[in-house]
DNA sequence: TTTATTGAAAATGTATCAAGGTTAATCATA
DNA sequence: TATGATTAACCTTGATACATTTTCAATAAA
């Protein structure tokens, strides 16, 4: 009678370090050039060094940490050139996405990706902003069912999206909220009309439009900071 | 006077464990399904348990380990719908990584891709033709100058190409030595061409290819080695 | 045969220690 | 004042020992 398996989706430690140290990096609460002390995030964690070691090391293997040895780890400075490679590698992964997903989309994957775009219609903050369009690609993504797939992506579009991406220029000029929209209306327009060679043009030249507004900020902004 | 800076490229040794280990693991060494038990691994690399449980994670980041809390590392079996999944992941990696690569070719590196294919054809074991053909894949998309993309794609080549992704079936037999060569030369002759389309076409159903043998033999060896 | 019980094995995590390498501050020198 | 060497504190890396908890497998009971 006794329900031995009481608690299947328990993490280890290192995975809630992990998490929530992802989420500070990301978010920019740790700016990039941050060094990440072990006794330190020990102490902040109420753990020991092992998991916080383990944490480190899977945040190293994401790219969102740096590590050299006897120096430590260090939270990853991505150069504007950096983030160009890794939107080049979501246009590879989601364009295949999208187009293994397309025809598998039914009518609910369909409404979901419309209800998203009605929230990103009423985002005020950019962070409202910035979740809405993840939403909106994992959504274009999701129903192609490889989960492995899937989980890049939604790594790729966290750490290009984010503030930690932005840390140098500022993002809000560099991306035109308006013309995002109307890409992402087509898409869903496409993705309705099951057509799917546009669906991925489309896609292409959205994310490609980023690496093109990226390269327009390479020149002014070249401060290093540390 | 002193060379103060003298092991720049040394290595930790959670390093050298995972790159032990996951060479293992790709040779077909250790089966998926093994059991990877900390003491047993700290034993053989006469290590502590930290630098082992850390080889570990990152292992488990590549997807070649599976963990569950408190019952430990195993090897991870892929099932055949899983390497499908990693398969489409290699064309949405290798035909981005080659339409970037293809304008931007040097005669070195046509060069060094008709000396792969020379290889190749005087190959003998199987070892040699994975070898070759991850050579092969690889001079492909380096020429793109995408660091991010070139890990990845050397990850997923070896993931799906050895042993340990074709655990289950013969493998020799899924995959005609003879076509995987036409196909390699077409795409050689595709890029000396700066044809780009017809490289991005022929890679991808050159992969395919791959996904559909699988496919076939998916039903009469569903044996799963616990 | 099925169900409990029990004990060994193993994972997770803590605490502590030692041996290096880095870093930064201090001090001496040109 | 600037430059360069020395030293000391700090941190990482790694080893070791220990406690706790969970699994797993073997045994005993219903």
């Amino acid at each position: 009678m006794g329900v031995t398996k009481s608690k299947p989706n328990q993490k280890s430690l290192s995975y809630k370090i992990r998490d929530e140290l992802r989420n500070d990096i990301l978010s920019g609460q740790i700016v990039p050039g941050t060094r990440l002390r072990q006794e330190a995030l020990a102490e902040r964690f109420n753990a020991s060094r092992i998991p916080v070691r383990e944490a480190l090391r899977q945040l190293e293997m994401e790219g969102l940490v740096k590590t050299q040895l006897n120096r430590g780890a260090v939270v990853a400075a991505p150069s504007i050139d950096d983030i160009c490679d890794l939107l080049d590698i979501r246009i590879a992964l989601e364009c295949r996405a999208a187009k293994l997903a397309v025809p598998k989309m039914t009518q609910a994957d369909i409404d979901h990706l419309e209800q998203i775009l009605e929230q990103y219609h009423h985002s005020q903050t950019p962070g409202e902003w910035a979740e809405n369009n993840r939403l909106f690609h994992l959504g274009l993504c999701e129903p192609a069912k490889n989960k492995q797939l899937t989980a890049l992506i939604k790594l790729y579009c966290m750490s290009t999206s984010s503030p930690y991406a932005n840390f140098h220029l500022d993002m809000t000029n560099a991306t035109d909220i308006k013309t995002v929209n109307s890409d992402h209306l087509e898409i869903l327009n496409a993705c309705k009309e099951r057509d799917v060679n546009r669906v991925i043009i489309v896609l292409e030249q959205h994310i490609q439009s980023t690496k093109d507004s990226l390269m327009h900020y390479q020149t002014p902004c070249n401060k290093v900071t540390q």
